[in-house]
DNA sequence: GACAATCGATAGTATTACTATTATATTTGT
DNA sequence: ACAAATATAATAGTAATACTATCGATTGTC
């Protein structure tokens, strides 16, 4: 079997989802639930009925809503430095690697035939429009000391490292992906919802033009 | 007496709290409150304890907590927009406009005595604590058509004529604007909480060299 | 055959986010 | 000065949420 293993830090669940069926069916049917209603909507009695067990069942995999979220966040950052190293590997220049990187940011991906329980472009639409609510909350510091957010932090520093590959004389290079990275985000939500907040009329490939042209503006001398 | 307006679309509350005694203390308390705790804690109760009010007094000024926090941040919104018209009467040129504009996104504000039952600094910690809160809902293409981020779109839009002086050609000023508004949020959220994700030591005034360097570099040819 | 792990089922609690009602106090128009 | 309208306080109540706890039944494992 061609397996491929997403490691998540324990600190984000009580049980080990990845290692059950059940688990399996709670990640898959939170994704499809939280994509459909949203963060707020979703609780773990309707992802119970879902999966045909009970809210107990979840509970013994989750502590709650916001680990099960952050939980799901960061397994797609995990995922996406798995995609960005494979592409990578074809690539020299590491403007080419940058370019590349915010497409993978922006446009949608395939399905990953090796994980059919995750759903990966339903989990990049919750990415999308949830991903600071895990950090905006009063517990984020203490949640960051867990590695709660390390997803994030490495997808931003294997950028940086890039950006100065290009100008290594750059003093801002984690502000800058920091900042990509949440705008790659922000704008497809914006190109859908607020238009006014986006020059892209619904297309990812403007969003993905925008950010290369700030990026590599920001890196010159 | 010299009075400042800040209008507020009638669609952000169900009775005006900037015409009665009591809107003006829940305004007050409400700032206090959600900037000690959040806006997950607050509650209703709490700013009616806080107010020697009840919460049936609270929910008679707004539908919910939710459009509190949306008013709250228009508000803020709009404060700014009259602080940036204030400040741009002395400058000539658009980079000069813009860099103060940063500033004044980034930089602690002081105090306003013609408003005092608003907690300007206060607010601003909101706003970079849960700006994103009021957009990122499945109810945001309602919200929208009933003006719910007229603030943040009148801001973003005034940065955009900006840049359009200095580049008429540029071809992404409200995708580039809606950026740097947000990322001066989050670099400050990020340098306090999340440093990895700054190159900021928690200093604003690196934010605003960040930002600038970034707003001018894009609009280069 | 003992055991631990897993799960389903049920029950229960504190809090939240409201809605409704009524009595009282205050302001306003005439 | 008085009636009408408005604003507020006080209380009660409800449905849903976010959990926690307990108890058997099933299942695989040494």
């Amino acid at each position: 079997m061609n397996a491929l293993n997403i490691t998540i830090s324990a600190k984000l669940y009580s049980k080990n989802p990845d290692e059950t069926e059940l688990g399996k069916r709670i990640l898959s049917k939170s994704i499809s639930l939280m994509d459909e209603l949203g963060y707020e909507q979703l609780t773990f009695k309707k992802v119970a009925r879902e999966i045909i067990s009970t809210e107990s069942g979840v509970y013994r995999y989750f502590q709650n809503k916001h680990q099960l979220l952050t939980y799901l966040i960061n397994w797609y950052w995990g995922w996406l430095e798995v995609k960005m190293a494979q592409e990578f590997i074809l690539l020299n220049s590491p403007e080419e690697k940058l370019k590349k990187a915010v497409e993978l940011l922006v446009l949608p991906m395939e399905q990953d035939e090796r994980i059919p329980h995750i759903d990966e472009r339903a989990l990049q639409r919750i990415v999308v429009a949830e991903y600071p609510k895990i950090y905006l909350t009063k517990d984020v510091d203490q949640e960051n000391k867990e590695g709660y957010f390390l997803g994030y932090k490495r997808i931003c520093e294997t950028l940086s490292q890039l950006a100065l590959q290009i100008n290594p004389t750059y003093p801002y290079p984690h502000s800058l992906f920091a900042t990509i990275v949440e705008a790659a985000q922000s704008q497809q939500f914006f190109a859908e919802h607020l238009p006014r907040l986006s020059d892209s009329s619904g297309g990812k490939h403007e969003i993905v033009q925008f950010l290369i042209d700030m990026t590599l503006k920001a890196l010159r001398k």
